[in-house]
DNA sequence: GATTTATGTAAAGGAAGCTATACATGAGCG
DNA sequence: CGCTCATGTATAGCTTCCTTTACATAAATC
């Protein structure tokens, strides 16, 4: 049931690191580091953010999970 | 910083209860309910799972609140 | 070798999402 | 009136999200 996601790759592209990244969503480092990770997934507030810094279509970001 | 959403009306388009979107998307009434009345926000599968409910994408259900 | 940067991880605690159970209201219908 | 259905709300409890603080490792730089 948890949605894979391609920030690792999205922040690469932009040579942002984890605190790069937690800055511009106003959140701590652990939390991109757990998203990045699988730990969770963001709120839907959180991705909403997210996808706002990445300029991009929440489900450009974010996909279903096979299963 | 909540989202609003347009589950209410797509809901009525459909002419769905509360119930009845509850047991599509496997959550309980009082989600769905707490949901539309701004409670609070799902989390990012179970948006997913609206979405897929309604056959929509998930920015045209929830919207960016002004704040 | 010492320092800095990026990343992973852990523990404890608070906030938010979700559950089951329950009760209340109003609308519609017999 | 009595019954059903749809909705709103409340409480308690569990899980998930997110925080702060902290420590560990590897790579890069000096």
């Amino acid at each position: 049931m948890p949605v894979k996601n391609r920030l690792r790759v999205l922040r690469a592209e932009r040579e942002w690191s984890q605190q790069d990244l937690a800055e511009r969503l106003e959140v701590s480092r652990q939390s991109v580091n757990a998203i990045e990770t699988g730990k969770y997934d963001p709120s839907l507030p959180l991705a909403f953010r997210i996808a706002d810094v990445f300029d991009l279509a929440i489900e450009e970001i974010f996909l279903r999970d096979a299963g």
